[in-house]
RNA sequence: GGCCCGUUGGUGAAGUGGUUUAACACAUAGCCCUCUCAAGGCUACAUUCAUGGGUCCGAAUCCCAUACGGGUCACCA
C-alpha cells in the first residue's frame, strides 16, 4: 500500500493531472511587467470600505500596468453566503466603473481562466490534493471535534503553542493500511496538508508595504479539504486558484499576515513561484479614547452602501480613499487635474503600513471640490441616477421638470470659483426645496436685525414699486439705492463709521430680501434666485408681507 | 500567553543621518473680503517625532530596552 493508493482510494473520480490544469491555463502571454490582479471577496451580502479599499488597489495596478484585473467568488464556506451577495458585488464594482477584465456572473463567464466561483472548482482543488496525497504531503485525519477541543484544552493548560502540529499532529502518524482501513469503514474525515516546517526556523519574507520580515516556519498540518470532502479551505483554494490564474500580486489586509508561511509552505510544496503579496492597513475608527478596526455592526460607514445611500458622487470616494492608500496622492492629483486616478503610479511602498483612520470631513471636502466642478448636465445626471434609487422626493423634484432643477443647480457654478455647498446628493433637497412652491410652505423665517412687520412690509413695497431688477449688473446697486432712500447706509465703510446716523446697512435689507423670498437667512446669489423665481412669483411672496 | 506588525499634530501624512526653525491637505480658531451663506485670501495651530537609553560632530531618521495599540493562533474568509 503505497500514497498512490490512497489518493486513488479518496479521489477515485479524478483522472486529471496537475500538469492537464497547466496546459489548459497557460501562463498568460502578456507582457512582463503586467500585473495580474484579483479581488476575491466571500460573498457575505456586504461591502466593507476596507475590501473595497483593497479592490481600488487592484484595478488601479492593473490598469498602471496595462495588465489583468479579475474578481473571484470564494464562496468555499456555505454556511456564510448570503442570497445576491454577488450580485451586490458585481453592482458596486460597475457603479465605481471597475468593471473586472475576467469575471463569472449569471452564467456568464467572462475570461479564460474560470470557473470563477470556487464551488465550481471543486474538480481542480481534489486533483491537486490527490497529487499531495500521492507525495505524501498531505493525508486524512479523523479526530473529531471533540478530540481537537480536548488537544488543545491540554496545549493551553501546558501553556505550550496551540494547534495541530509535531507530536500533536495523531493522525500523521497513521500507517496508510490503518488510513485506508478506517476511510473503508466510512469514518468521517478530512485532509490536511502535512508540514515540513519547523516553527524554530525562520525565513525571509518580502512584503510589498512592509518590507523585509523574518518570519517563522509554519509547522502546523492545516486542513485544506473540509469534512464534507468537497470543499477546500481558503488557504488551500488561495494557493491553487492564485497559481492557475496567473496572479501577481496579492492585495489583502494585514490579518492574513500571520498566515503567510502556511501559503508560502503550500507554494514551496507544489513547487510553484508564490505571487507578491500588498498586505493593506486596516481602516480604524475612533471609539472614545481608543482606536479600533472599523466594524460592520457597530460602524454604517464601514459599508459601502453608507455612501451610496447618502449620494457621495462615486470618485470622491475613491479620492478619500486613494489618499489612504497613497498620501502622495492628492498633491499629485492638484498638479495633474484633468488625469484620472488611474494615471497615477501607485507605489506600495509608500503606503502606510499602519492603520488609518477614515476622515468622514475630508470626504465631505473632496466630494465639495468634485461637486463644484461639475457641469450643471452632470450634476443633473448623477444626482436623477441616485434619486431613482435613494430619495422619492427628490424624483418627483427633478421630474416636475428638469429644466428648471438644472437651472437651481446652475446657481453659482458657471464661474472661476463655483459654489462648493454640496457634499453629497441627498444634500440637494434641503437647499433647494424653497425654489418650489409646492414645497414652499415655511412656518420660520430666519429674520435678522430687522424683525418688525411694518419695516419688512415698508422695505419690499418699495423694493418692488421702485428698484426690482432682474439684471445681474444693476441689481445691487438697485437694494443700494433702496437702501439709501430708506434711512439704511448703503455703504459698509460709512456704516462702520458710524452706525449711529443710519437705522442699519444695506446686508440688513438684502437679508429682509432675502428671507421674505425664501424664509432663509443663507442663502446663495439672490440676483440669480430672483431670476429664476422670476417677477411674479417673487411678487406674490412678497406681498403676503405687505400691510 | 506565543508569534507578527505598528507608534510623527484633532485627522490623513511628508520625511530614509546635516538649508526640518518637521511639507502638504482636512479639521479648528482669528482676521480680511463680502448682500447672507458656501467659497476665496491671509494668519495661528507638534520647541518636537510613544518613552528611556545608546551610536555619531550631528537622529524623527541607525541600535537596544520599555510602554501602548493592532493582528493572528477555526472544518471563517
Amino acid at each position: 500500500m503505497t500514497n498512490k493508493d490512497l489518493a486513488e482510494l479518496i479521489f477515485p473520480d479524478i483522472n486529471k493531472t496537475i500538469e492537464d490544469y497547466e496546459k489548459m491555463y497557460p501562463r498568460r502571454t502578456i507582457e512582463e511587467s503586467a500585473a495580474v490582479t484579483r479581488f476575491a471577496p466571500s460573498p457575505t451580502g456586504y461591502m466593507h470600505i476596507g475590501n473595497f479599499m483593497q479592490a481600488i488597489i487592484d484595478f488601479v495596478i492593473a490598469k498602471n500596468t496595462n495588465g489583468i484585473f479579475y474578481l473571484r467568488n470564494e464562496d468555499t464556506d456555505q454556511a456564510r453566503q448570503i442570497d445576491g451577495a454577488v450580485e451586490l458585488i458585481m453592482d458596486n464594482l460597475n457603479d465605481y466603473n471597475m468593471t473586472p477584465d475576467e469575471y463569472e456572473f449569471k452564467d456568464q463567464v467572462i475570461g479564460n481562466y474560470g470557473p470563477y466561483i470556487q464551488s465550481k472548482r471543486k474538480e481542480i482543488y481534489h486533483t491537486f490534493i490527490k497529487h499531495l496525497i500521492s507525495i505524501g504531503r498531505a493525508y486524512p485525519c479523523f479526530c473529531t471535534k471533540e478530540e481537537l477541543d480536548e488537544m488543545r484544552e491540554f496545549q493551553e493548560s501546558r501553556k505550550v503553542r496551540p494547534g495541530y502540529h509535531g507530536a500533536f499532529a495523531k493522525c500523521r502518524k497513521l500507517s496508510i493500511e490503518e488510513q485506508i482501513e478506517r476511510i473503508k469503514n466510512g469514518d468521517a474525515y478530512v485532509i490536511r496538508f502535512k508540514s515540513n516546517g519547523d516553527f524554530d526556523r525562520k525565513f525571509r519574507f518580502i512584503d510589498e508595504v512592509k518590507g523585509l520580515l523574518m518570519l517563522n516556519e509554519n509547522d502546523i498540518d492545516d486542513i485544506i479539504m473540509k469534512s464534507d470532502n468537497q470543499l477546500p479551505t481558503y488557504h488551500f483554494a488561495h494557493v491553487v486558484d492564485d497559481y492557475l490564474m496567473g496572479t501577481t500580486h496579492v492585495i489583502r489586509g494585514e490579518e492574513w499576515l500571520s498566515s503567510v508561511s502556511k501559503h508560502i509552505e503550500m507554494f514551496d510544496a507544489f513547487g510553484f513561484k508564490a505571487p507578491k503579496y500588498i498586505h493593506t492597513p486596516l481602516i480604524l475608527k475612533k471609539d472614545g479614547n481608543s482606536t479600533r478596526k472599523i466594524s460592520k455592526r457597530k460602524d454604517p460607514e464601514a459599508s459601502m452602501s453608507y455612501y451610496s445611500e447618502l449620494g457621495y458622487p462615486t470618485m470622491a470616494v475613491v479620492e478619500s480613499l486613494m489618499t489612504i492608500i497613497n498620501s502622495n496622492y492628492e498633491q499629485w492629483h492638484d498638479a495633474n487635474p484633468d488625469k484620472s486616478y488611474l494615471d497615477f503610479e501607485y507605489n506600495p511602498k509608500k503606503m502606510s503600513s499602519s492603520g488609518a483612520l477614515y476622515d468622514l470631513m475630508k470626504l465631505d471636502d473632496i466630494s465639495k471640490n468634485i461637486i463644484s466642478k461639475m457641469t450643471k448636465e452632470e450634476l443633473y445626471e448623477d444626482s436623477y441616477k441616485w434619486s431613482k434609487k435613494y430619495s422619492d422626493s427628490l424624483k418627483s423634484i427633478i421630474e416636475k421638470d428638469p429644466e428648471y432643477y438644472k437651472s437651481i443647480l446652475n446657481i453659482e457654478r458657471e464661474q472661476v470659483k463655483p459654489r462648493k455647498d454640496i457634499a453629497k446628493y441627498s444634500d440637494i433637497e434641503g437647499l433647494i426645496w424653497y425654489m418650489y412652491d409646492d414645497l414652499y410652505n415655511p412656518t420660520d423665517y430666519e429674520w435678522g436685525n430687522v424683525t418688525d412687520k411694518n419695516e419688512i412690509s415698508k422695505i419690499l413695497k418699495t423694493y418692488m414699486d421702485k428698484y426690482f431688477t432682474l439684471d445681474s449688473e444693476e441689481w445691487f446697486n438697485k437694494v443700494k439705492e433702496l437702501a439709501d432712500e430708506l434711512g439704511y447706509a448703503s455703504n459698509m465703510k460709512d456704516y462702520k463709521k458710524n452706525p449711529d446716523n443710519y437705522k442699519g446697512n444695506v446686508a440688513d435689507v438684502a437679508t429682509v430680501l432675502r428671507v421674505a423670498l425664501t424664509s432663509q437667512s443663507r442663502t446663495p446669489d439672490l440676483c440669480q434666485i430672483m431670476n429664476i423665481l422670476g417677477k411674479d412669483r417673487i411678487l406674490e411672496r412678497y406681498s403676503s408681507f405687505y400691510k
